[in-house]
DNA sequence: GTCTATACACAGATAGAC
DNA sequence: GTCTATCTGTGTATAGAC
């Protein structure tokens, strides 16, 4: 599965993520016709991605984002409650989605070599689609108060963990050799990463994401397999 | 050589990076008296590190500054003329600090291994050694402008040219493999980021930056050696 | 050198007209 | 639903006493 392939088959599930925010933030939502309140959501998340990524949450004012979004002050505020919340939101849905997606991607495959690479593809692969908001969950985690704090972490720690159990059951197989697999999860989600924090280097060199995305796997699978090919 | 060895060895020298900043900076700075401006340059880093972890540097305010310093806010305009030159003082401060230490303790070993783990175990270690710095220069770099953050770049490309270049001479001398040296270069240095970017979790894990450092180099070894042992 | 007191700009948020 | 006008807090920075 290539990269073009993934995008097809999460684009054909035709998940939105605006009308789910818009649908389980009704409450604090106060526009009722919900084509113009999703239409403007996407407005302003897209708004607040290409503002923030170059001068981060703080620095992005409300005056900002109204101007980027061509909306007014008061209009924006019919949409979220106010910007602390509006952190909060992109956050936590952001979080969610990801892990959906991962979970659903993921599928046990027949062996832990295909379910260490698919598990890998799919993070890498995600990480692009939605590339916003990886870059976002990661950049602005620091502004989270404890108790959301603590959400991130659990998440790290659930990703780490998926991997640990396929390198474990990669040893106990016999396709894997022995090693602190912990730490071997760690590396990856490490590469993983790079992709997202440092997209620009590679935009410029001009390496894509399926190239990119076998160089890891080529890595990995060389430190990993009891037999190097 | 183990982290220990290199912090003796670092701190051998006696460069003082806070002294540094005074003597490049003293048009900037109002205080005459070298001993007390120092020692509150250090103070000043310091609390800021503290902060910006927590909050990150647009966050900061002055008065945050100001209560965790113990000087008040008249007092702390007389060391730097306002808060975005102190941004970018620290950063340019630290990235020369760290250029310089790479330099000097990456010089030249008897073979390309040999070189490969030195640039490798000193750029972790020096990680170490000034996690904030290190964290304060990735994390804050956005709040840049235009002309420091390409020194960012010019920072980037020059440590992973210096990567690619002992990769190329250990193919040509024949104990590397071939393979895309500048990719390389790349997952080595997301390898080597991950240490003070995720440093909770391995506090956490209880892993030291020696076993991580090893971890790290023996999974680049087995990727980039000819002959895995 | 360091303090307190204060100037002044700009932030987030809301009220009420349309 | 969206706008303009405005309230109020907080931010950076400075002046001048000590």
């Amino acid at each position: 599965m290539d990269y073009a392939a993934f995008k097809k088959a999460y684009t054909d599930r035709g998940v939105d993520i605006a009308r789910r925010i818009y649908l389980e933030n009704q409450p604090a939502i106060s526009i009722k016709k919900e084509k113009t309140a999703v239409a403007n959501l996407e407005k302003i998340f897209s708004a607040v991605f290409s503002i923030t990524y170059k001068k981060g949450f703080q620095a992005m004012s409300m005056r900002d984002l109204s101007t980027k979004t061509g909306m007014s002050l008061g209009a924006l505020y019919a949409y979220f409650p106010g910007k602390k919340q509006l952190l909060a939101i992109i956050q936590a849905q952001g979080r969610a989605m990801i892990k959906e997606a991962l979970e659903t991607f993921t599928a046990e495959a027949q062996n832990p070599l295909e379910n260490l690479r698919a598990a890998i593809r799919t993070h890498i692969f995600l990480s692009e689609l939605f590339r916003p908001w990886f870059y976002f969950t990661f950049m602005e985690a620091r502004n989270l108060r404890a108790g959301e704090f603590e959400a991130v972490r659990a998440m790290e720690e659930h990703t780490q963990a998926l991997l640990t159990r396929i390198l474990k059951q990669g040893e106990a197989t016999g396709v894997f050799r022995q090693g602190n697999h912990d730490l071997t999860a760690s590396m990856i989600k490490a590469l993983q990463q790079e992709w997202y924090l440092k997209r620009w280097k590679y935009t410029r060199q001009k390496i894509g994401v399926d190239e990119f995305t076998d160089y890891v796997l080529a890595m990995v699978e060389r430190f990993c397999l009891v037999e190097s090919t």
